[in-house]
DNA sequence: TATGAATGAGCGTTCATTCAT
DNA sequence: CATGAATGAACGCTCATTCAT
């Protein structure tokens, strides 16, 4: 969690060259082993998901789980913190294209609510359930990270007049927090026809 | 809960014009009280509320509400089915202030969404609860209902060029589903705005 | 179920020429509606029959059921009690049987005990049932009745060397009290050959 | 409950010849308190016994009870089960001493229902128990051991005439399903007094 | 550090019993 | 007298969490 960040935002200590592939190492794929699962069963049948199952379905002993999660919210919360992490680094790699010229600021708005509608899915329900158990997730840093990027790709089409001229960060944040994640494709494709007007440009 | 189907949508004098409420008119005042209590749990903790508690919340023991809704599937079901049965006359309400002239079928459908998206409030997590326990409720009739007078409705409102002209009720549905009906006002509010132009004609 | 010793045990007030069939018509009825019904739901079911079921089965509410018979074990007492009356009469008639010189007393020993099996069936239930509540079912009177004529029964089969000589009432009692009321047939037949040489004199 | 398989039929010391006890121990443990409590509890009250009484008869809570027999049927079939195997035990002890010429076939039949009647003191409540929960315990097995040895010894007894010539396993069974068990022992002895001349030939 | 047995509060549900009508 | 809605203790069972090994 302070390096690389891998799969479950921890540092693999490719050391320890020689003899069993120590403890820590163990202790890395667990997590990430841990993760995967709860995002798994929790998608499928929401908070009802059972703690020994999760560890179960993770390949470890509830003991091992609860050494990394020492509480159910914990282990829900770092299901939607991952997520969030990974959307912030969207936005940020389209803030890059935009930047250096290889990409339309507008286009990639309206790429990026795509890509959360369908990254989002199977974690709406993590949400949900964080939510239910009363989890305080620390998005911060990466929400900040992400809502800056966003800013700047949001002004920079709206000058271009393809965005609608007063459109807001929180808009997109609007939408994306109550879209279709979990429906059909059919669904989701048909959702993003709906939305597009109303983030385009008058004249666009 | 004002108009003349009551609450629990059941007749109360059902024979004996005048003279004591009897234990009937209490068992019709517990079924509303008990729906009450429930759609208010559910919104604040989903499927995770307690029969108990609700029970309690409604002033009644779990025999009690148990006599009501054998199951609670059941008393989930209940509380969607009711929320389908207002959306539903509202829709037809709309239609024939349309059908008689004295509306706008395009501005209605709008209506019909800003109505769904205020009524949806503390419903939407009862809906969710009831998909959880892998309840069917038995929209059928009142949904068919809503339907057949939202495709009339639209259909008006494309013909005179009101609306996008390949809306379908399958489009409200999907908006209607997905729609923050637990925010804060300026959140539905936005949304709204956000929505709007997805939904009215080209040349709108 | 009018007159004589009805189905309930109870005398039927043949008065109230005119007019309805007045209340205590109806409460015999319901008593003896109960009793059976209770017989026949105990039998398939055991304890666990629920006191509404059986109120149910036999057409009247809860609060009749409870008029009747204060408590399940009330109910369950009552059940066993008639039975017993059942089998002190056939015990008298085949001791007047025998008296009167129709008969042998050995043989009517034994018919009795096929009797008790047969009639013991549904009842073993309910006789399990009432010992599980702690019922303490007034046998007494009818228990004398018939255990007197049983002894004289058993003398005189004695006497006439038909009979084990040292064969007791509580011989019989013990007997019919395991028997295998509730099995099939073959079981049952089989049961009453195996136990017929036990009973019989040495020289029989 | 002295012998080599202990009273819950497992084996305790898995490895570690030596050292702690470890949880396994206790679990172990805990497993034949279980059942002991249970067997007593069922006696004493029948299927009504609660789970929750049972664990902590045994002194465990109801999570470790669930964790041994996940359904009240199962540890009830565990009794059941446990209690088949001690009889087919019985059987072939007596089967083998008869072999080796060190006991009469017609003697050992006999002193084998006394044993049953003997050891299904108690049982007998758990067998009815089962049977109202539906449980079909998994007998087959020593029950297969059980018959084939009755078999071999009841062939033997009406060989030697010592037997009633047509004398089957199913009639011991009758006899032992419905012998009065649980009774005080005056009248268990009187029984097998009762039950004996029709066991034996008819010369006997 | 990983394991998994143990714990016990809590949940959905049932049912004997009461009592206003 | 009959009715049946209401009550609430109790039951079978689950599951988050702890802790000895």
């Amino acid at each position: 969690m302070t390096r690389g960040t891998n799969d479950a935002g921890e540092r693999a200590t490719t050391g320890a060259a020689r003899g069993a592939p120590s403890r820590r190492a163990d202790a890395v794929r667990n997590r990430a082993s841990i993760i995967r699962a709860t995002r798994r069963l929790v998608t499928e049948r929401g908070t009802d998901a059972a703690m020994g199952e999760i560890a179960k379905a993770a390949g470890v002993a509830v003991g091992t789980l609860y050494r990394h999660f020492p509480t159910k919210a914990d282990l829900l919360a770092a299901v939607v913190t991952q997520y969030v992490e990974t959307l912030a680094q969207a936005i940020q790699e389209a803030w890059a294209r935009v930047e250096q010229g290889s990409a339309d600021a507008g286009q990639e708005v309206l790429n990026f609510v795509a890509r959360a509608l369908e990254m989002t899915s199977g974690n709406q329900a993590a949400k949900a359930a964080a939510r239910t158990l009363g989890v305080q997730p620390e998005y911060s840093e990466a929400e900040a990270r992400a809502t800056e990027a966003l800013e700047r790709l949001i002004r920079a089409g709206c000058d271009s007049g393809r965005l609608r001229s007063d459109l807001t960060v929180a808009d997109i944040y609007i939408l994306v927090a109550f879209c279709p994640s979990d429906s059909p494709v059919e669904v989701r494709l048909r959702w993003l026809e709906l939305i597009r007007p109303g983030l385009l440009g008058d004249g666009a």
